[in-house]
DNA sequence: CTAGGGTTAG
């Protein structure tokens, strides 16, 4: 063998096994004998430094390069491709172009897969154009990337046209498809293309059985789901195979709601990644069983696996939904010290958890800290801003944003449209609604049009809310509806809301949401032989609308309160400090019970009784009589429910935040609600 | 030198 062939095996194997000093060896050995020029050296050089993340080097040698061939540009490319710069790689391609070398097959996937990672169809289109001129199109690897790159930027329909014009399909093709369906949020067709690789002879791969497992996930499909469990077992796959697919069979049964089942996988498993305990972690933790997430995290923690961004964003986004401000803030020390802490992700959800927590100073100043933010860090804070009523402000960074060449997505439209909701700007909501409906890559939702129709319907522009509904391009949901019903009832329009109501029940009439609502439409215009109607459905059908929860932190611990609840051990001081403080409230204010927002509780008897233990109160209740009467200046009590506060409650808090010096922060779940003075941040309007 | 996968923040 030569020399020169000694030196590529030896490259190709650092190249391969990461071997990055011994790769730095053999290229001053290399440089020694003189065979510093010779091309394939470089070549292989080039690749062996991208594939160990030293992208610097490559281009060192790249750059050095006395001649290039299609080689040394691809290779590079993949360098960039592999160390996540997929802009780098097109922009190589770019170049390439323009000196004249002509791409091959490698260079058309690996561009193909860095249009994918970028979402963005456009390079991508152009690229498999480039193919299809250039003789490339249907070469297996570069029609699977086409596919592949199709189904990542959203084009399913383009994906799928290639799949079926293709004349020789792979394992690959079938899995990139099947991928493709599943990332659109299609299983049906996923598993329904799963079954028809099999009927003409393919034999599924590990990357199958994760891509249709992932699809059981999202449609809560534990049947086909388990026969594939099944599958995978009686096919005897080595255990490689089960380990890639384990973290997605976990997965699949957490989100089927079978703990136990995803515990015994996971239990199971010899071999366990960090994505199998992830899995298993935020199962426990989304379900609300924080002992045992926290349990395996630390488990985790001590293991050998590295604990990466994800388990701990996901973990963040679990403190974020239960407002776990104590757990939160020992996460985020934790993160200061592990290097996935430092990703993005994490930081964007460490914002998140703030916001949601009601602690906007710090999440602004975490916000700050972030080196390179991106269209989510934005979002978030922008979402938050305009949970807190502060529509401007929202406003104001939405605008830095842009200045920023940040490109708004739908989601971030879907925030500013919500910020102007909350602090009622229609005017300025307008400008960006048809600022979203003329954007070339965003496709309003129907939440968009959601907003739209709370802010119409807010400034009891009932009649527009409706016409925008009825004449929207897609298909009313029955979210929408609820809103436009629910601005009827605060608009007292009791013939409109009849009439919505009655959409609404066709379309969802399983669900007590809506028949409290329209009780209360009913129940306000003095309808009471229709609201007893309507309570008597509810009675016959048997619904349970979902209990009401507040909880609030008091010296780093949970106090969860539910409706009419008595069991705490304070209850006794509790409805003591609330008699008083209602006393006090009305001789001050004139509070009184509002009954018009009684009928919250539609299976309560006695309304009076079931406004006062409402759980927002007991909460309330509990951090006065721990330490919250002492009326020292800037005391903030943050108290958090998960339905929506109800108005009598809000009548409640907002006297008290007039006779005590005490600031009120309450998130429900639709926004912030900061009581000071006597006032509310909502104004009055939720 | 090349194609496919698992947990994840708004």
């Amino acid at each position: 063998m030569s020399e020169r062939q000694i030196f590529a095996n030896l490259l190709r194997s650092c190249s391969k096994n990461l071997l990055f000093e011994q790769g730095l060896q053999a290229h001053g050995a290399v440089v020694k004998t003189g065979l510093g020029f010779d091309l394939m050296l470089n070549n292989d050089l080039v690749d062996m430094y991208g594939k160990c993340g030293r992208m610097e080097l490559a281009c060192a040698v790249f750059d050095r390069m006395i001649e290039r061939n299609v080689v040394s540009w691809t290779a590079l490319m993949c360098g960039y491709l592999q160390n996540g710069n997929a802009n780098g790689s097109l922009s190589l391609f770019r170049k390439m172009g323009s000196s004249g070398i002509k791409p091959n097959e490698f260079t058309f996937s690996t561009n193909l897969k860095a249009s994918g990672i970028l979402g963005t169809p456009e390079n991508g289109m152009q690229i498999h154009s480039f193919s299809a001129k250039t003789g490339f199109e249907w070469v297996p690897a570069v029609a699977n990337s086409i596919i592949d790159m199709y189904s990542k930027c959203g084009r399913i329909s383009e994906a799928a046209r290639m799949f079926n014009a293709m004349p020789v399909r792979n394992l690959i093709s079938w899995n990139a498809m099947i991928a493709g369906y599943t990332l659109e949020g299609n299983g049906d067709r996923a598993l329904l293309l799963f079954r028809k690789m099999q009927e003409q002879g393919e034999i599924p791969d590990e990357f199958t059985y994760t891509s249709t497992l992932k699809a059981c996930s999202g449609l809560g499909a534990m049947q086909e789901g388990t026969q594939i469990h099944a599958s995978l077992i009686t096919r005897g796959f080595p255990y490689s195979v089960q380990i890639a697919s384990a973290g997605a069979l976990i997965d699949m049964y957490v989100k089927c709601g079978h703990l136990i089942k995803a515990r015994r996988v996971f239990d199971q498993i010899d071999a366990k990644n960090v994505i199998s305990w992830s899995a298993l972690i935020l199962g426990y933790a989304q379900e609300g069983n924080l002992v045992e997430a926290m349990d395996l995290f630390r488990q985790l923690r001590e293991s050998t696996y590295q604990v990466d961004g994800f388990v701990l964003s996901g973990l963040m986004g679990v403190f974020a939904d239960f407002a776990h401000v104590e757990q939160g803030k020992q996460m985020h020390a934790y993160t200061i010290k592990v290097p996935s802490g430092l990703d993005i992700s994490v930081a964007n959800s460490m914002v998140d958890m703030y916001l949601k927590c009601g602690l906007t100073n710090e999440a602004e100043r975490l916000f700050g800290e972030i080196p390179v933010r991106n269209v989510v860090s934005w979002t978030v804070m922008i979402t938050g801003y305009g949970k807190h009523g502060l529509g401007k402000e929202a406003i104001n960074l939405y605008n830095r944003m842009l200045a920023e060449n940040i490109e708004p997505d739908g989601v971030t439209y879907l925030a500013v449209l919500s910020a102007c909701s909350h602090a009622g700007l229609i005017k300025e909501s307008q400008e960006y609604f048809s600022r979203l409906c003329s954007d070339r890559w965003i496709k309003p939702r129907v939440e968009h049009y959601a907003c739209m129709v709370d802010l119409l319907g807010r400034a009891g522009r009932l009649k527009e809310a409706k016409n925008l509904i009825e004449n929207m391009p897609l298909k009313p949901n029955v979210g929408i509806w609820q809103t436009l019903t629910s601005a009827c009832r605060v608009h007292g329009d009791l013939e409109m809301g009849m009439e919505v109501g009655e959409i609404l029940l066709r379309l969802d009439g399983d669900n007590p949401v809506n028949y409290v609502m329209m009780s209360n439409i009913f129940a306000e215009a003095g309808h009471w032989k229709d609201c007893e109607r309507i309570r008597e459905t509810v009675k016959r059908k048997g619904l349970k609308k979902e209990a009401g929860r507040s909880w609030v932190e008091i010296d780093k611990e949970i106090h969860f309160f539910y409706n009419g609840e008595d069991n705490h051990p304070l209850t006794k001081r509790i409805h003591e400090v609330l008699k008083e403080m209602e006393k006090r409230i009305k001789e001050k204010v004139g509070y009184n019970h509002g009954v018009r927002f009684a009928l919250h509780d539609v299976e309560e008897e006695s309304k009076e009784e079931s406004l006062r233990v409402h759980s927002e109160k007991l909460a309330i209740g509990l951090a006065l009589v721990c330490g919250g009467l002492d009326n020292e200046e800037k005391k903030v009590i943050r108290i958090f429910k998960n339905l929506r506060v109800c108005g009598d409650c809000h009548a409640f808090i907002k006297g008290l935040s007039k006779v005590l010096k005490v600031v009120f922060v309450v998130r429900d779940a639709n926004r912030f609600h900061k009581f000071e003075g006597g006032f509310c941040s909502c104004g009055d309007y939720w």
